[in-house]
DNA sequence: CGGTTTTGACCTGCGC
DNA sequence: GCGCAGGTCAAAACCG
């Protein structure tokens, strides 16, 4: 009912369900995004248009997963024909309202114009967000080895209340508990906000920390979701397909990648009147 | 007309 | 070795 959370993390290869995502991408880092949707928001989206971000994807396969009744939707960065940026949509089997977007590889390209990006952002989430779609995103960061801990972690909060190891199963639940928690904290806050909390899964400590030089990801930018694209967008469509399933806000929803996410994010902090 | 989406087929890795 | 599931490819359809 407020709006969107959402949470990133970075994995290399968590369990069996993972294993064959592991497969073929064992050494290769994956951000995973949850975003949490309201039906209003949804609704909204819907008549309003489709959440994007900065980069251009194309949708080249759709695949039903086991065990959720929703399927996951590949795409990769158009933005570049040489960039091998990827990114996997898919609902959260216990929650519809949580979408995970799994992102991997880096964007071998300067995005978009972030600067005029964000500004467009800002403008159009303002008008939206003002409204009453204030949206949180949270990156969780789930990292294996692969990423060695940065020294720059600044441990804000543990997002796992329990710590207790997450299952990759678990893991969606226990976003699901931190997304109620961010939920709150929506709550709290009336305007739009784009928090970007990376969380650096090691072994068994979950942490949240705030990065912002540290790019276990390159992700290069934010990817935040405006109308831009117009009525056909990776979420939006996958929401469609998804049956009714509710739609991010497309004019509030801002992703915020690893590494420079932060320092966007600063500039897109969205203060909305 | 160019780019994107859709969808079935194919490939690959893992578990049994 | 076989089957299953995830991930990718490619051709056709669609859209602006």
């Amino acid at each position: 009912m407020e709006g969107i959370s959402s949470s990133t993390k970075t994995e290399s290869k968590p369990s069996k369900a993972d294993n064959h995502n592991t497969k073929k991408r064992k050494f290769a880092e994956r951000t995973v995004v949850t975003v949490r949707i309201d039906e209003e928001n949804v609704r909204r989206q819907k008549s309003e248009g489709p959440p994007s971000d900065f980069w251009s994807w194309r949708k080249y396969g759709q695949k039903p997963i086991k065990g959720s009744p929703y399927p996951r939707g590949y795409y990769k960065c158009s933005t570049s024909k040489g960039c091998s940026a990827k990114k996997q949509v898919e609902r959260c089997r216990t929650d519809a309202s949580i979408l995970i977007i799994t992102y991997t590889s880096n964007h071998n390209h300067p995005g978009p114009d972030i600067s005029s990006t964000a500004k467009c952002c800002s403008a159009h989430e303002s008008q939206t967000t003002q409204d009453e779609n204030p949206t949180k995103i949270t990156q969780l960061t789930l990292q294996e080895p692969l990423t060695p801990p940065k020294q720059e972690q600044q441990q804000i909060q543990p997002i796992t209340s329990g710590s207790d190891h997450e299952k990759p199963s678990n893991s969606v639940d226990d976003e699901d508990d931190d997304l109620e928690e961010l939920k709150s904290q929506e709550e709290e806050i009336p305007m739009t906000i784009s928090i970007e909390d990376k969380v650096h899964l090691e072994d068994s400590s979950v942490s949240l920390l705030i990065d912002e030089e540290d790019p276990p990801l390159s992700y290069p930018h934010i990817v935040s979701f405006s109308s831009t694209k117009g009525p056909k967008t990776e979420e939006n469509d996958f929401f469609d397909e998804l049956e009714e399933l509710p739609i991010m806000s497309s004019s509030s929803f801002i992703t915020s990648f690893v590494g420079s996410s932060s320092v966007f994010f600063d500039e897109r902090i969205l203060v909305l009147p």
